[in-house]
RNA sequence: GCCGGGGUAGGGUAGCGGUUAUCCUGUAGCCCUGUGGAGGCUACGAUCUGGGUUCGAUUCUCAGUCCCGGCCCCA
């Protein structure tokens, strides 16, 4: 009986993985570089988690189901919960700003498509315990380097909420949400019909869609035209000036609205060519949950990346590391496996599992593309030595095999 | 949950009512038991699942399932 693998799910066979996991290791290597700390939460929690934080709707989504105790639970569906949960749990008492980040796997029960999976990798970073400006732009340019790094080119939009929700005040929470998620979807008309529908006064009507389309230089100023100067503004502008010093190119974008209400201020998505409908390959933003799962009135911000989307994309690929088979013949099995193994303190070793002859093994060394055969016969052990053979030349030469270690290695 | 396009060896494919189900590639082995990549030969290996129509279904039909793309959603 022939087991298929479960829907949305992927087999990542040795050539991807290894590209997955060099793309991993780069994008590790720059939040290291930025002092940032690792940390693994579980791969499922209580389902309360994440009602409480996203509403009962999102069990529709999630992989939910009874343990044999009979509490709800359900595989994670994303990982900025379950951080917020550990920082009430055992990080409170910990010196401020907390530097974070995780890479995991995440499930969400949804019908597949390109860039989406049921099963899917999620690399995120979130600074927990600054609420100012400059903990914003540090996310921002951190995100924009991980992109960088590995190669993509993305489109950094920048937002903030507390801008339109000025312009909002005072409509009612139900109204705003509801313009909240057409303006993110970009549904001009929807919105101007939504806003008709609801008698919105002219002012706020004209001030919503001259912001949502503001863009380039002067959009800070237009906006203090339109609705005055209010602090959110000059918070945005000082994230400006920040980004630029940190050598960021940005599209401002007061038409980011990211879904939920835990997001305070600053927003932003990162976009990339080459994914279909699933063009967003990194979201974030400054956010207010920790009170929620019941710890202080402590501001984070942060991110989350989608890492099969910038594998969909990313072109990098890992260099090849050199290698080496083994060869032996019947009488010399041993010696071979001394060999190998002194070599293996190296450089990684191929050796014959398969009872195969000389020959044979020559042609897997080839098949495997191997870079160098070493050859361990009767003629190489009576003489203490082995033959190293070059697999792309054919030249071959016998020496010691400290010798060979070391032409192998150069 | 909805819409569209698809499922034939491990990968890529041909056949479209009756075939020994085609070819390429792959893997294993032999020709050739101390020298790889070529060639020849041999072996392995497939009609997504279940109903229906039919004397007979890989082919037609229905349902399911999975894959691909899109909608909804996107924390």
């Amino acid at each position: 009986m022939k087991i298929s693998k479960p829907r949305g799910t992927r087999d990542f066979l040795p050539e991807e993985t290894t590209r997955r996991r060099h793309v991993e290791n780069i994008m590790r290597q720059v939040v290291n570089n930025w002092g940032y700390h690792e940390i693994i939460t579980p791969t499922f929690e209580k389902l309360d988690l994440f009602t409480l934080k996203s509403g009962e709707g999102v069990v529709g989504e999630l992989y939910n189901f009874m343990d044999k105790g009979n509490r709800e639970m359900t595989l994670r569906p994303e990982l900025t919960a379950p951080v917020m949960r550990m920082y009430v749990n055992g990080l409170q008492a910990n010196p401020r700003p907390l530097k974070l980040f995780y890479f995991e796997n995440c499930f969400r029960y949804e019908r597949p498509q390109k860039g989406r999976y049921r099963e899917f990798w999620q690399f995120g970073v979130e600074v927990i315990g600054s609420k100012l400006t400059d903990a914003d732009a540090e996310i921002i340019a951190l995100a924009s380097e991980m992109i960088r790094a590995v190669g993509i080119q993305g489109d950094l939009h920048v937002g903030h909420l507390g801008i339109i929700r000025h312009v909002l005040r005072d409509l009612g929470s139900e109204e705003q949400t509801k313009i909240m998620r057409l303006v993110d979807k970009k549904d001009d008309s929807g919105l101007e019909d939504y806003l008709e529908e609801i008698h919105a006064s002219a002012e706020i009507r004209r001030n919503v869609l001259e912001l949502i389309c503001l863009s380039g230089e002067d959009a800070v100023l237009k906006a203090r035209q339109i609705i005055g100067d209010i602090e959110e503004l000059d918070h945005f502008e000082e994230l400006l000036t920040l980004l630029a010093a940190y050598g960021v190119n940005y599209n401002i974008d007061f038409g980011i609205a990211r879904g939920l209400d835990y997001y305070t201020g600053m927003v932003f998505e990162i976009y990339a060519e080459g994914l279909g409908a699933q063009n967003q390959v990194c979201g974030g933003g400054s956010y207010q949950l920790i009170q929620l799962f019941g710890g202080g009135d402590v501001p984070s911000t942060g991110f989350g990346l989608g890492f099969d989307r910038i594998m969909e994309i990313c072109k990098i690929e890992p260099d090849r590391a050199v290698n080496a088979v083994v060869i032996a013949t019947d009488e010399t099995r041993t010696d071979a496996i001394r060999v190998a193994t002194a070599m293996r303190e190296t450089i990684p070793v191929y050796l014959d599992i398969m009872k195969r002859n000389f020959k044979a093994q020559l042609s897997y060394a080839n098949n495997m593309n191997a870079d160098f055969a070493v050859i361990v016969g009767k003629r190489e052990v009576e003489a203490g030595q082995v033959t190293l053979k070059d697999m792309h030349s054919g030249e071959q030469t016998q020496l010691t095999l400290e010798e060979a270690i070391r032409q192998i290695t150069l």
